[in-house]
DNA sequence: CTGAAAGCGCTTACAG
DNA sequence: CTGAAAGCGCTTACAG
């Protein structure tokens, strides 16, 4: 089957393919009938225009690209629906790509989306991420790009993002609220700024409060899996059996952990309270509940959206886009895990 | 920063654009010597052919369209996952959207992809869909199309599903070798194949058990949610309070049920044994834990692309494809939500 | 081995 | 109000 094009329309009603061309983006300079004649075989013809032709004249294509970590994933893929809601509202079309926390992959990503010539692009770092040189390459390119969740600092990019010390803090305190005074903190790996910056909210937290911060509480993830949930609580009830609170960079290393103590029969929050990050739904329907920080997802993903495609804008209208932050708000949800009734 | 065009190499090297072309793609007939001084050149510049002209010329994309009921979901997510690695394996981007469940929408994001000119398209239906009209469509622009999991079975295309009906039985044929006799079944709404096919295998695994159907044990769920396994647990106790199994739609579902049965100090799976369906990962951190189908979502996802790529290829050729349906196996999962001990 | 030319299907500045 | 023409940046059949 072959696809209707301008000049078989133009053939048929004996006029200039730029005439259909022009009654079709309602170009005032076509007279009422020409128009009316020409939408009337359109719509009998079902013609389409070819977005193939369309881009390469216009030099966009309405579609963003979006590279995300991991697409399994209470966070990110409730970041994601946001996004593809908010960009289907404006007409845009997302190409998504997983990294999978691989560098390497990253790159690859980002090299395809430029070659694919994206409008723009939405980010979220891998894990893996220690330099920014394959991101750098957006920014020369000028290609509209905003950075969410996990961000690198120092790239000039908008960004949607939320204060994860500030979040950390509020929760290291929330638990020492509750009682806790020996705090380990299982955190995320070396390089994400956000596992960074909750490890430093966890500091803050601990010294605002008289309490000595000793290393040795500290456990590194390397995969931010459910099974280092179990292996790291395990080794601290090994290596520390007096610590009564933990922090845990996310939801799902915290489940881990409450696997191992309900597993072991270890009372949760009496003798160890637990709260984790980010407010995955899978936490309000375990034993014991678990309290955590709520994270705004959805809206993350909209946003972002939103600064991205007022960057697109101005891109197209030649006007200076001045790169801007958003930092949305969290908040401590509190739940059975961190009730301590002693 | 201008883009590099062949134009512009062509003129550096003082050559014609044609031969450029050619030495990129590996014509045979261009000299060694020329070939070496535009791959250099090429090198140099970072050229990278201007995907928007590719297309046009060449007719297609590289690029395919996803449609998906919901991506803040185990079970989809785990699909997207499927796709992405196998699309990316196979040098194509993939362009997601989510039909929410919507008819309308999903209408809408057909039209989108099909103007897009994607080369081929991935679905799964969502729950409105009850006609195959707007799916038509694909198939007569003869768009290679590939449906999976939510399916409409008289459509002529490749599928990747699992034999629901069987998996079902299955699952109601553990509860009655569990010892449970009066068996209630939460099932998904009425247009869904696979709510349909579910339902049936309930029927049957009754039926062959010698156990007398009963259509008032059946509860209908609208939007398939948390909420709703908790409202039907709280309905099939007060009308059916000799109920001793429940077997829901999907885990969520259930999960529902055994937070309101938790709630309630109902004993699961003693008084009431539950079993989900998809094996989603919540299932076995929940307490107790959920008893289950094991569905493969992520090779849904790899043999979804991998037929999709067939017909891709095919038609790129001009040859015959003759659609294909595989089925997946399916397993049940033992977990305490059905241990009886009694 | 090299290149001129046609063409993919649009959009738009320009002339009339 | 209408249309001829140029051009977006490629690919490829064809001629030499």
């Amino acid at each position: 089957m072959k696809e209707t094009t301008l000049k078989e329309i133009a053939k048929i009603l004996g006029i200039s393919i730029t005439t259909v061309s022009k009654a079709l983006k309602n170009y005032p300079d076509v007279s009422e009938k020409t128009r009316k004649s020409v939408l009337e075989l359109v719509e009998k013809l079902n013609y389409r225009p070819n977005s193939f032709a369309v881009n390469l004249r216009t030099k966009e294509s309405k579609t963003i690209g979006l590279i995300i970590p991991e697409v399994v994933h209470h966070f990110f893929s409730s970041v994601i629906k946001g996004i593809l809601a908010e960009a289907e509202k404006n007409g845009y079309l997302v190409i998504i790509l997983q990294s999978n926390e691989s560098l390497e992959l990253e790159k690859k990503q980002i090299a395809l989306l430029i070659n694919k010539r994206v409008d723009g692009i939405l980010m979220s770092l891998s894990n893996e991420s220690n330099n920014d040189d394959h991101i750098k390459e957006i920014i020369r390119k000028k290609i509209p790009f905003v950075q969410f969740d996990k961000i690198s600092k120092l790239i000039p990019s908008s960004k949607v993002i939320i204060n994860d010390q500030k979040a950390a803090m509020e929760a290291v305190q929330h638990l020492i609220d509750k009682g806790c005074r020996k705090i380990a903190h299982v955190r995320g790996p070396e390089n994400p700024q956000n596992a960074i910056d909750r490890f430093l909210g966890y500091k803050k937290a601990l010294e605002k409060n008289g309490i000595l911060y000793d290393s040795k509480l500290v456990y590194t993830c390397r995969n931010v899996t459910f099974e280092e949930g179990i292996t790291f609580a395990k080794q601290i009830l090994e290596e520390h059996s007096d610590v009564d609170g933990i922090f845990a960079i996310t939801d799902l290393v915290a489940v881990g952990i409450l696997a191992y103590f309900n597993d072991k029969g270890i009372p949760i929050p009496n003798q160890i309270a637990v709260i984790g990050f980010s407010n995955w739904f899978m936490s309000q329907v375990i034993s014991p509940k678990l309290s955590t920080v709520d994270q705004p997802s959805c809206e993350m993903g909209t946003l972002a959206f939103r600064l991205l495609l007022e960057e697109m804008l101005c891109k197209k209208e030649n006007k200076v886009f001045e790169p801007r932050t958003i930092e949305l708000k969290t908040k401590i949800i509190e739940r059975e895990s961190s009730l301590k009734t002693n």
